[in-house]
DNA sequence: TAATTCTTGACTAATTTACTCGGGAACATA
DNA sequence: TATGTTCCCGAGTAAATTAGTCAAGAATTA
């Protein structure tokens, strides 16, 4: 399981896009994220590069340009971010194949399922705009798993 | 988040050798374990030693030595196992610290506090013994917390 | 004494992380 | 059409981390 600071940045930077998106209707430039979260411009460049590949945001090239949100700040499940940027977000030592002990399933693998499931739900049930509003989670989870649940 | 091999070895080998105190009373070799849970063993002589400073196995050395849990199995939690073995549990990007955006919280702090609670909660209220007989958590969460929760 | 088992610390190759850099492509405006 | 703006993309890299190995030593039992 990784949770590297590129998915933290992803986060914050999705945020301060729906943010953004409440007071203006725009694109909002890497530069002015990066600046006002923190981030590392260039590296912010491939976070958002991803977010994109992964649908979760639309970008526009020259002046006026930036990137939004492709969907409603309470339809970008924290999930999806995640996913889209972070190298392997699975717990199980065998990538949910269970071959964990020379083959066959290790003594722990349910166990890491479970944990996979749990981390799943947390993240898959939680918006952009449950955390800008500080809910704990008010959506239903809809889509397919964060994780490969085995 | 850091949850690496060395953590899902240390779980793995925990649930060993609570499954060979059913058997018999002794004390199980690091070279047993290591052979049925197909872990490296000096790998698993690092994890060991960490485990037993933590307190969680006992060890004896000599001709029928080797390690045993410290308490019963139902005892144990899986959380206490992780963050002895874990170098860093924490999914702040601040590590708690609050600082995570120019001195100041960043504004997806709250939310990764939350996302500690949750993983702490789910790894503090499973016991070896739950893991064993396939429970999903039915022990309460006593003792510290698993992740400073700021 | 000899064999067994843990104890400790040093060492290391491979991988990953967290970036930077530079050139190019699309777009808007004048 | 020239110019500046902004995203796009791939290559490169220093530092840290992971996932181990190895060897010498101490305690214990027979």
């Amino acid at each position: 399981m990784n949770l590297t600071t590129k998915g933290k940045y992803a986060v914050t930077a999705a945020l301060d896009l729906a943010m953004q998106q409440t007071i203006a209707d725009g694109f909002t430039k890497i530069s002015d994220v990066a600046k006002r979260q923190d981030i590392p411009a260039s590296y912010l460049e491939q976070i958002f590069s991803r977010l994109r590949k992964a649908g979760i945001l639309h970008a526009a090239r020259g002046p006026n340009g930036g990137f939004k949100l492709s969907k409603q700040r309470d339809e970008v499940m924290i999930g999806e971010i995640i996913t889209a940027v972070e190298r392997n977000m699975d717990a199980t030592q065998c990538s949910g194949e269970g071959i964990c002990n020379s083959g066959t399933k290790c003594i722990a693998h349910n166990f890491w399922i479970d944990f996979n499931d749990n981390v799943n739900e947390f993240l898959m049930s939680r918006s952009l705009d449950d955390v800008i509003t500080n809910r704990r989670g008010s959506v239903e989870q809809t889509g397919q798993a964060l994780i490969a649940t085995g």
